[in-house]
DNA sequence: TTGACATATCTATAAATATCGATATAATAA
DNA sequence: TTATTATATCGATATTTATAGATATGTCAA
């Protein structure tokens, strides 16, 4: 787990709020007709729609998506057209472990 | 309590480091010599030893605690010539709850 | 009061980040 | 095959951050 590189993706509002919307991306976003029920990727979310609500520029988000992908945040899994973004439950508890324990 | 705020002053290694050097003053420190008992901030470190221990320019560390402080990760106390810096452990605490919690 | 020292603030520059629009790529639908 | 849609990547520019050195301010000691 790379701390710093957590830190810098959080440092940023719109980031931020992208991970704390994935708790409920139910509420948060608009659902996809995409998905037939055996390729779900739960709790996933397409780019576009995380773009819809954060209202910045396409590419702006893909970066933004694939960098705290790189941090260890989010996972993602692409079917067909579409790359759904979720969390990684694993390492946002480690992340808070550590904050818990070494900060 | 501003999540932001404490996001970006983390997400530099070298401010990252300070606070969690700053656990362990006694050891990751050079102690002064400057403090009478009574006057004592426990835990306190001054600027120019965070400086040498850190190893960029006094001018940067004089701001890097200042944000540091701005995010309420420490807190501040003039003795003399000195300005003895040490953690907000309050704030350290309830930023833990809130990664737990909200993140 | 002057000099020395600790810290804070200011100025400048280089590097990193934010952001967009345009284009490329990948997958599907017609 | 071609057109359409979703996402990723590229190129450009503006803003922010990192960093240093110079100077200002505050405090103490001689």
């Amino acid at each position: 787990m790379d701390t710093l590189l957590i830190f810098k993706a959080l440092s940023n509002e719109k980031r931020l709020l992208i991970l704390q919307w994935l708790k409920n991306p139910k509420e948060n976003f608009i659902q996809p007709q995409h998905l037939t029920q055996h390729e779900h990727f739960d709790g996933g979310v397409c780019v576009g729609n995380i773009q819809k609500k954060a209202g910045l520029a396409q590419s702006v988000i893909s970066g933004y998506l694939d960098m705290m992908q790189k941090a260890g945040l989010l996972e993602s899994k692409r079917i067909g057209k579409w790359t759904y973004y979720r969390r990684n439950e694993k390492v946002i508890q480690e992340f808070a472990n550590f904050i818990k324990k070494e900060l």
